[in-house]
DNA sequence: CTATTCCATGTGGTCGGACCACATCAAGTA
DNA sequence: TACTTGATGTGGTCCGACCACATGGAATAG
């Protein structure tokens, strides 16, 4: 086994014996690696892991924010993971799209009304109808899907939503560049995003989960995308 | 940016452009530090990150499986963030649960009949009537799983299902111990794969999806874990 | 006494060089 | 021909040094 495997394994077991808990702070790196004899190069790659999983955040300087502090963000992990091996291709673009149509669709048809969630996507709609550009369009309908998972109380689902969202984020902004009329697709964005959520709201699922359904396919489609779901 | 960073976005771009292909080798890290003006530690920092994500193998030695070689493995990377992260308590096993249900539930219903995956599912059937020990049947319980989950066609499904498995494998071991009587708890888990094997064979999606829905929580609720869905 | 400046300290980030273990392959040898 | 041996190239590990950065307290100017 490598050196910085067993790294990895000494600093997983803290997290499963609870020594190390969220915002907490591990050893600094020369501490550690004297601590478990093993070169300072080997904890750092176990690190780099960690960093690249989520699980913590690397911070230079002294006192707050500084050295690396245990954070919780699985959506990071999984989002740069879907997008290389989307780069490599070997994880078709309209399998992540109809992915993300099960998995929200699900969300939508979970939610509860009384989510605070639900509330906060309410507000993302009024920005959209305030008439944002192009990009900040995009950016709150990104937060606007998001919330809408999050209704549903399932953390994995939301993180992998937001990671299947994170891995086709530059395609999805290239695909803006096909759509023949941006003010008219968007003007049918909100008039559907309007819909999805009144029927969270009013506590019909099996509609909201349709209306997402036809609401995502519809866009990669009308954008040139084979969503075979 | 951090150098590590740089080399990272250097060998995505090279998969994006399609001068990296799945088989393929890395330049030599010392080869590619000297390429890149960087130095080997970041350049082996940011392999370390790649090889996380499932994305290349590292292999020493010389000729044949040396060096660093591209492979697509996304359930790697995404089985180890789901399980590190449930190491910090911040996925409760209820979500992942869940999610599974969600997933697989979705994939028998989308099974295609023709799939050779289901014929490999059955092979695995036989070898579970054989008679295996506890460690054996769930070995074999996992890989019947997947081949179900990807008899659907989607690989991003099936990642994310064999990803949510290895994330609760150490788990679920544990809970075969809280069974009052395995050997019951496995004819009945045998019984149960046969008619959801039954019923996507005869094209009955809606039907297997129940089964399988109800086969997983009943597990899980035997076993003592809470799974809401 | 107060406010400012400055430096000691501790953190991660980067670098170059050295050596090791391993696997292969070619040259040399029996 | 068959075996042995060494050269070569790969990743794995370690060490020591230096840098950039952020803080906090000490020294200093007012």
């Amino acid at each position: 086994m490598r050196t910085h495997e067993l790294v990895l394994g000494w600093i997983e077991r803290q997290f499963s014996d609870g020594k190390l808990l969220l915002g907490g702070r591990l050893p600094a790196e020369r501490a550690l690696a004297e601590q478990l004899q093993v070169s300072r190069t080997s904890v750092r790659e176990a690190i780099r892991i960690l960093e690249a999983m989520g699980v913590v955040r690397a911070g230079v300087g002294s006192g707050k924010d500084a050295g690396t502090v245990v954070i919780a963000e699985p959506a990071t992990a999984l989002g740069a993971a879907l997008r290389l091996h989307t780069a490599t291709r070997h994880l078709p673009v309209a399998d992540i799209v109809e992915t993300r149509v099960l998995l929200e669709s699900w969300a939508v048809s979970r939610a509860r009304p009384e989510s605070p969630a639900l509330a906060e996507a309410a507000e993302l709609l009024d920005g959209m109808d305030a008439g944002p550009g192009t990009e900040e369009f995009l950016a709150l309908d990104v937060r606007f899907h998001l919330a809408l998972s999050e209704a549903a109380g399932n953390v994995v689902v939301s993180a992998m939503m937001a990671s299947l969202r994170e891995a086709i984020e530059g395609y999805a902004a290239e695909l803006t560049k096909n759509l023949p009329d941006w003010d008219a697709t968007a003007g049918r964005l909100r008039a559907e995003h309007r819909a999805i959520l009144d029927a969270v709201n009013t506590g019909d699922g099996g509609k909201a989960a349709r209306l997402v359904a036809a609401h995502i396919e519809g866009y990669y489609r009308e954008a040139g995308v084979a969503a075979s779901g």
